[in-house]
DNA sequence: ATAATATATGAATACTTGCTCAACTATTCA
DNA sequence: TGAATAGTTGAGCAAGTATTCATATATTAT
């Protein structure tokens, strides 16, 4: 299984963007359904700024995107593929 | 899917442990089997040092466990979890 | 015992990240 | 139109990370 640098860093990448205990709470949240940035926001007790610059990341690595409707914004995980990292990943530190 | 703080931050450990290139060619250099730390130093171009330093982080994470043999540590995957979390996350970013 | 080899570790330093704060854009309401 | 609301963005700073270098430990060979 050879990987380029490219690669490796595209990858890496990916898990940096899990790599966080904001953004992993953020998925959690988003598996229950879309959600706009204020609720995720009061959710995690964190302000707006702070979740907005979090989901600039998820956003950059396709594991969340973005649907506006008016002023707000509503996030929701980009495909099922994400689901499985996140529960295969939390399936290792439960009963890894 | 509600998190607790400390799963959060447990399950941001596992991603961040996976989340730096260098740590990402380790294992799929381990992918082929086991290895010994100035193997895996020579075919990464990296430092003794800083591949030992790596493969800690990687450890503390439990997706590579140790074997001693005389003067050499062999390390491995820990489990096929690994695999399938780095697998899953390659094909996210080859084809997602 | 001493020397050589394989790895691990601690300190130092450069780089990266995560948050806050202030400023900005876009949309709705009056 | 102006004010309020929802979100984004950039600067700045504190905290964390990755590598290097020097040193330490464990094992083997002489």
């Amino acid at each position: 299984m050879k990987l380029t640098e490219l690669k490796a860093i595209q990858l890496a990448g990916l898990f940096s963007a899990l790599s966080g205990a904001s953004r992993v709470r953020i998925i959690s949240l988003l598996i229950e359904g879309e959600m706009s940035v204020s609720v995720l926001a009061e959710g995690l007790k964190m302000t707006e700024s702070a979740v907005s610059h979090q989901l600039r990341g998820l956003r950059q690595m396709r594991l969340v995107r973005a649907r506006k409707d008016g002023r707000q914004v509503f996030y929701m995980l980009d495909d099922d593929h994400v689901i499985k990292l996140y529960s295969m990943g939390l399936d290792h530190v439960e009963h890894g």
